[in-house]
Order: C-alpha cells, then sequence, then structure tokens
DNA sequence: GACAAATGGGGTAATTGGGGCG
DNA sequence: GTTGTCCCAATTACCCCATTTG
C-alpha cells in the first residue's frame, strides 16, 4: 500500500510547517525527522514521516501547490481522531 | 470554499488579539484554541481558527463593564448577556 | 557549456517556551 | 479566575557565500 512515500523538498516541508528551510534542515540534523541525502548533500524528507509530525488536530489538506503530480484524488486519508500531539521539550 | 489553513506565529496572533504571546500560548495550553507544535516544541496555530475565534462582526452586545446602573425602565433583559463564547466557566 | 533557483554550512539576532510572581 | 512581566534556556529566523539541483 503506498502510504505517500514521496519525496519532500525542504522547502515543501517548511511551507508546511510555516518555518524556514533551514529549520528543517536542522531537524533532520538533530535526527528529530528522517532524512534521505542525495549524493550532492541536500536532503529529501518522506511525506508520510512529515504528515505524521503534522497531526495537530484537524484534517488538513494540501496548500496551494500548481503542480500536483499526484491524479490520484482520494482523500482516503482521515479518521485522525487522536488527542493533542504529545510534543515533548 | 478558501478555509485558509495557513498556519500562523504565536507573534502574529498576539498581534491579532492585542495580547502578549505569552497569553497565546496559554490559550493553546488551556485548550482554547487548538495548536500544532514544531519538532522543536514552538506552537503554530491555524488562521482559520484564529479568525473564527477573532469574530467581532455581526452581533456585538458587549457594551456593559458589568455594573447595572439602570436596574429600572429595562426591557426584557435576560440573564444571558454574554456573548456567542463557548467558554465554560 | 551555460543559467536561475534552491540547499547547505556558519554565524548572528529575534522569537518562543516554561516557571514563578504581581 | 485572567493577563502581564520577570527570569532563564531552547528554538527559530535572517545574514553571508559555496555547492548542488533542475
Amino acid at each position: 500500500m503506498d502510504t505517500g512515500d514521496r519525496l519532500l523538498t525542504p522547502g515543501e516541508v517548511a511551507a508546511l510547517f510555516r518555518v524556514d528551510p533551514k529549520t528543517v534542515t536542522r531537524w533532520a540534523a538533530a535526527g528529530r525527522i528522517g532524512s534521505i541525502r542525495t549524493p550532492g548533500g541536500h536532503r529529501r524528507f518522506r511525506e508520510s514521516e512529515v504528515r505524521a509530525l503534522l497531526e495537530g488536530e484537524g484534517v488538513l489538506d494540501d496548500l496551494d501547490d500548481g503542480a500536483n503530480r499526484s491524479p490520484n484524488s482520494g482523500p482516503a486519508q482521515s479518521g485522525n481522531h487522536g488527542p493533542t500531539n504529545a510534543g515533548l521539550h
């Protein structure tokens, strides 16, 4: 089953969290999020992992994106009734 | 329709409500407003939810400071004078 | 070969979180 | 009961430029 293993660029993840791309890089460097390194040294993040961290309280869908390479428009991903996330300091 | 799920920083919400960022943090801690935590522990708020709480248009009967100065000659003053605030006490 | 844009690394200032107090 | 301000430490944002990506 494809859970959405598409890889996101730091800019994409930064836009999802409303943070700076450098901050996403810092998360990967701190081990808070898995990262795949390109041969050149750049990082790519798995969409499934990013969305797992993005769970706050409510469904959310894609923000504006001119290039949506996913013709599959099946919002079957829902039912997220989990309580508040367990963000620990 | 456009829900406007942009994320706002505590400083943004504080500026919208004219309060201290710490107050916004307490609202999130008290569960009065949904919050998304970044892996670093900082909070992000949904603009749609903030605007829903920021409703000032429509009905506005909130003008008394709690001291009734004319108990008589008053119209059918119902006991409920609170706005649409769902905050329990 | 070239280009524009994004990313990474290092540094700094600004914001944020938590606790306690007025 | 709430909100504002103090302390602190942590996280985040913006500056530079070299490299990688497309």
